[in-house]
DNA sequence: ATAGGGTTAG
């Protein structure tokens, strides 16, 4: 190796390949150059312990603390600080924090406490952040905006706004929030403790807005639900010629999962291949999720099986896919095959395939699952799992097991807990125990309206007047209204949004005049015996529901043969299920109805997205 | 030459 020889060579390349992130062939030519007989020093040990802090491996990572230590490079604050960076990427804390308590006052930089608050902020250690930013300060030592992108980032809940307010007015007083970092690291602060709109104030605030910048704000969208808010956002990227990434387009393909907008997904597919960030194993997987949750599961299946490297996620999402779809045996297999080829299932993994059992009546199947849970894998079932569970049972009839089993719970049940339970005893008549159900579930979610509307529902199937009359009373006094019920079908790009009895469509006409052909045929084909009633029932009250308008609309502007997918706020308001079985009958159509209870912008029963685009 | 940071899926 004479081409190599002298450190500084060395230094040269691994600096190469650190700045290109390809730190596997780093780490090979570290101990290429152990092994050529040279020695590594100062400057060699940063690139190399950066490398192991990239790919998580502590004991390369203490084998080179050992070669630092005999190399007597230790003292150099600049590897000191890389070997903290390290351990605490490697989760190893402790490690961390005793090197820094070892080292002298005088030798402790800015960058060595840069380091060490940046990773208990990493390792969720939120108090050991603030205190030692605390002692920091009273040290004398100076902080900067490197500071602040280790420190903010400590405040995840909305209980952490007053203290990352107060980081955000310090930030401003020192000039910090200047550097465009720290704005991204403040935005994204404030989004994840759900002030998306302050961060969409500061966002519109901040003079140079980077790709970051925007992916922070759009992804930010995306975690808080507001699907819509992300669509329009990322339009907007585009008109203004800032070139989104494979992070911008996860997010928006997110959202297109969760407003059913398949044909937007395709188009952004269709980006995809077109930028050459297919192969992107972020991209599959947010393709998967949107192409099954929008039920084209061929589509998505095929993304799946030629996906080369499956992940965790990606088994999720083809299974929840599935299992949202009332394929059920199809998810149950894959779960199975999935733990066959050694991945293991984590929390979100049972959620999926706990409701798929739910949603195709495989009780003893998910119950299984649910003790293989905990016995098998180790995982704490979660309200989460729970409420999937009381489900599975309130579905199969099982309503006193499933109250058992909230009873038995370890963990405070949720309001979905409970709310599992009121859906059930709406499907089998179970007047005494809703009352119990709601009475918990509207002490934990007081203000969503889904429950109130499921509890009068119950009493007006069993005829109980005075119980409807109780839950009107109720929602009065607490200023509570239920919004109009609305649903939406997506049709060439567009979602079209309609609400109970709305006029308000542009082609509102001819869909009134459609229903009312419906509504005749319907009439017509109800037997003869209890005629009057069985067309009240069957009709659901007469009303003008939303998912009425929506089957209209969409048999009016597609072709014959193709399944009408409509997207309902409250699965439990104004039932018309039977005139939807008859419709579709009738037609000779596919008609699906989903529920939106899962789409984020229908949270609380209430529709957050309010016009067509 | 060397250290510290902000955006990503189920």
């Amino acid at each position: 190796m004479c081409g190599m020889s002298g450190g500084s060579s060395w230094n040269t390349r691994l600096r190469e390949l650190a700045k290109e992130g390809l730190f596997k062939e780093g780490l090979q030519l570290y101990r290429q150059m152990l092994r050529s007989g040279d020695s590594p020093n100062a400057f060699s040990f940063p690139f190399a312990l950066k490398a192991c802090a990239a790919l998580s491996l502590p004991l390369s990572g203490a084998q080179l603390h050992c070669h630092v230590v005999k190399t007597g490079c230790d003292p150099e604050p600049f590897v000191q600080t890389s070997l903290i960076s390290m351990y605490c990427k490697c989760s190893l804390v402790e490690n961390a924090r005793r090197l820094f308590q070892q080292s002298p006052q005088s030798r402790r930089l800015t960058v060595c406490y840069n380091a060490l608050i940046a990773g208990y902020s990493l390792n969720s250690q939120f108090s050991a952040a603030l205190l030692l930013f605390r002692a920091m300060r009273r040290a004398g030592v100076m902080f900067n905006a490197i500071t602040m992108l280790g420190l903010i980032p400590v405040c995840t809940v909305p209980l952490d706004l007053d203290f990352g307010m107060s980081l955000h007015a310090c930030n401003v007083k020192c000039g910090v929030d200047a550097d465009p970092s720290v704005g991204n690291c403040l935005l994204t602060m404030y989004v994840r403790c759900g002030s998306v709109d302050v961060a969409r104030k500061l966002f519109d605030a901040m003079p140079e807005k980077g790709l970051i910048t925007w992916n922070a704000m759009i992804s930010g969208y995306a975690q808080n639900g507001l699907a819509s808010h992300v669509l329009d956002l990322y339009h907007k990227m585009e008109s203004v010629g800032m070139d989104p990434d494979p992070v911008t387009f996860v997010s928006v393909l997110s959202s297109c999962a969760h407003l059913g907008a398949q044909s937007v997904g395709r188009d952004i597919e269709w980006r995809i291949l077109s930028r050459g960030f297919d192969f992107n194993p972020f991209l599959t997987n947010a393709l998967i999720n949107m192409y099954a949750r929008c039920g084209n599961l061929a589509r998505a299946r095929m993304l799946f099986d030629e996906m080369p490297e499956k992940t965790l996620v990606s088994w999720t999402a083809i299974l929840a896919g599935y299992g949202m779809h009332g394929q059920g045996e199809t998810a149950v297999h894959l779960f199975n095959e999935m733990c066959g080829v050694g991945i293991q299932p984590d929390g979100a993994a049972f959620v999926s395939v706990l409701s798929a059992c739910s949603h195709a009546g495989l009780t003893d199947k998910g119950l299984e699952y649910f003790s293989e849970m905990k016995r098998i894998y180790g995982i704490n079932p979660g309200p989460e799992h729970y409420a999937c569970v009381v489900d599975l049972l309130g579905r199969a009839g099982q309503l006193e097991e499933a109250r058992e089993l909230i009873y038995s719970m370890p963990v405070k049940p949720d309001g979905a807990v409970w709310g599992a339970l009121l859906g059930a005893c709406k499907i089998h008549r179970n007047v005494e125990l809703a009352e119990l159900a709601f009475e918990r579930v509207v002490e934990l979610e007081p203000t969503n309206v889904g429950y109130y509307v499921l509890l009068s529902n119950i009493y007006s199937e069993v005829e109980n007047l005075e119980g409807v009359a109780k839950v009107r009373i109720m929602m009065r006094m607490r200023n509570l209204r239920k919004g109009p019920g609305c649903s939406y079908m997506e049709l060439k790009k567009k979602v079209h949004l309609f609400l109970a009895g709305g006029r308000d469509h542009p082609q509102a006409k001819e869909i009134y005049s459609m229903l009312d052909g419906l509504e005749d045929l319907v009439k017509d084909s109800v037997g003869s015996k209890n005629k009057e009633r069985r067309v009240e029932e069957v009709l659901a009250g007469t009303g003008v529901h939303s998912e009425k308008l929506a089957i209209a609309f969409g048999l009016l502007n597609t072709q014959p043969g193709t399944e009408l997918v409509v997207i309902k706020n409250l699965r439990v308001c104004g039932d018309c299920h039977v005139f939807i079985k008859m419709v579709s009958k009738i037609v000779d159509r596919k008609i699906v109805v989903r529920d939106a209870s899962r789409f984020h912008h229908f949270r609380n029963g209430v529709c957050s997205c309010n016009d067509y685009w």
